[in-house]
DNA sequence: AATTATATTTAAAACGTTTTGAAAACGATT
DNA sequence: AATCGTTTTCAAAACGTTTTAAATATAATT
């Protein structure tokens, strides 16, 4: 089966030279003489020489291979930004050279598909992502010595490489322009709670409030998967006057939420801005363009689609040896304020107590 | 790095045996005694022994990976289909123990990556999607003797595993519907022409208009990549007079094709079904339900998802040593009337000429 | 010309498995 | 007790690479 592959032995014996030389003249070692270094790279290119991945990994301890796992149990299909980041990651690691082994986990047990893939010990490391509160796979991979990064944190100040957006200050951010404006009643449509990023957004949300001596009641945060369905229904809610004064601003912890939302407002007769301020985070898919929503959407703005480089980068580095606190980045989100975002009604100007 | 993994020598060892006894026993020889078999599968056990995959590449020529390669020109995070088809073919390779490497293709050249995959001499095989006309990834895969498998196919009757939908008999099944219902102009908004699969039903569609003694002008066949806006513009040209009489039926590609083509006719005050009957080929995603069509919409439906357990089981057989011919599937889709079709309106029934 | 230092190259071991060919072990048969 | 036919086990080679330690070639110094 497949091509004729050769051999460090082909290109030794065809030059009359040891395997173990040639082997140093590819690998750039110092002490080989230039003349036979020159003759042993153009023989390897005559040849079509590449090295063998398993034999390099079985004496190494690397094979060049990383993984990237996910949960099945959530909808991939709709779930885009989990593609956005694998087809980031995979660009940036092919550049570099590393395949990336791909694989939507069995059954219940988060962990179970990383302890059956580490024991193949194929792998030099694994990219996680969407951390849970807790999660245990971070725990597991931790206590198995494993290499890994994540894309997110599950913790304030983890003890592993990572690279995420300040999920609190995002949360800031938007209350902060939102006051400014002059709301008072702003209600929060989060991510599910499952996610560690979720509660980030909810505590610097809360501290935002509490700065300004404003709170959300729990009815006016809300939290589930991101869905547009979600986003209108909990608008609806929000607005219905039914849990309380309504509130005269609406922070979406997506673009996707925030059509479902922009959609309730619509049929509620809601003027945005007029009546209604909606703002979201924009992940910055490409499929829901914020500066396409009839009003352009106010968002807090960071593409995930930058974050794969730095990431893929962060998880090479980890293996050549570059230790976790130098592989910690936090990045901001920048504030583009469209025209989804006004003045508070005058007449609205009641906190919730 | 990593925990530490039990190797077959620290299990012989142990037991006072051979790595080679091990090693049978591990793998079902029928010249290992019972009870050392047992003796062995218990240590193995306690040792939590798990085989090392890049030894036994290195001796056996098998890696137990198989590489699935998209190209990176197309927008993805917009492509379901190929998610659909990732996270299908992933469960299953997964089931089966083999790892599945990612990779979206970079550059122009369409072949370059599975060549420096190849060479890598790291994978067993590969999955291939969404053919061209005449790909040229078959036929380098095809001359390098790399086995893989195609889901779909780009030609009729091709020298290598596939699994494919008869896509001439989906184009025919709806012609029959409709010229059944009265209708004698039926539009096409089809694939892009680039793919295979388009090709087949267009030829599907002419071959079951001709048997009627019907043809549709070159106007109304439409080849474009699936989308939303795509299927608009497209019905919008089609019924706006421009090119000739308008069509009383239109058949789409994709369900989101269909749902742009919906979008035009309430757009121009049409009754559907009393003034356009349309249909799509559905591949049944998660996300944009035929049924759930307003109104529900009638198609040819083959679910994607169902194509990946016998898809990921060909690879798998022919990595075994099955004969291709004997991993040649065509499978036909399933037609579901619903509400969107029906009889032409009786002042409508002039042919194209 | 002998010694020493330095620059290159080499043979051999190692990684963890599978597999080949030979050697034990064991009864059963002479 | 020697022979034979099975059954079971073993030592060693192989896969393609990296790396250690030793050997050789070359240049520099006496």
């Amino acid at each position: 089966m497949g091509p004729v592959l050769a051999t460090l032995k082909d290109i030794s014996q065809k030059k009359g030279l040891s395997v173990a030389t040639v082997s140093r003249a590819l690998n750039g070692f110092p002490e080989v003489n230039a003349r036979t270094r020159a003759l042993v790279e153009e023989t390897a290119r005559q040849l079509n020489y590449s090295p063998n991945r398993l034999a390099q990994k079985l004496v190494s301890g690397r094979s060049g291979m990383v993984g990237m796992l996910v949960c099945g149990g959530t909808d991939l299909t709709s779930d885009r930004s989990f593609i956005e980041i694998m087809i980031g990651l995979s660009s940036r690691l092919a550049e570099r050279d590393i395949d990336l082994v791909f694989q939507v986990g069995q059954g219940d047990d988060p962990v179970a598909p990383y302890r059956k893939l580490i024991d193949k010990n194929t792998l030099d490391g694994f990219i996680l992502n969407a951390p849970r509160v807790d999660d245990t796979r971070i725990s597991f991979l931790q206590e198995q010595g494993v290499p890994f990064v994540v894309h997110g944190r599950d913790s304030d100040d983890p003890a592993y490489a990572f690279y995420d957006i300040d999920n609190p200050a995002v949360a800031a951010q938007s209350v902060q322009l939102l006051t400014d404006l002059g709301h008072r009643r702003i209600a929060l449509i989060n991510g599910d709670a499952e996610f560690a990023f979720a509660g980030q957004r909810l505590a610097g949300f809360r501290a935002a409030m509490a700065d300004r001596r404003l709170t959300a009641p729990p009815e006016f945060i809300f939290h589930g998967l991101p869905s547009e369905d979600y986003g209108y229904t909990s608008a609806l809610a929000a607005l219905s006057g039914r849990l309380g004064a309504r509130p005269t601003a609406i922070v979406c912890a997506s673009t996707l939420i925030a059509a479902g939302v922009m959609k309730a407002a619509r049929d509620l007769s809601l003027e945005v801005p007029g009546d209604l301020s909606i703002m979201a985070h924009d992940d910055a898919l490409p499929e829901l363009r914020a500066i396409n929503f009839q009003p352009s959407l106010t968002v807090t703005r960071a593409p995930l689609r930058e974050s794969c480089v730095p990431l893929a980068d962060k998880l090479i580095d980890l293996l050549a040896g570059v230790p976790v606190e130098r592989l910690q980045t936090t990045v901001p989100a920048e504030l583009i304020i469209r025209d989804s975002t006004g003045p508070a009604p005058s007449q609205e100007t009641a906190a919730w107590t």
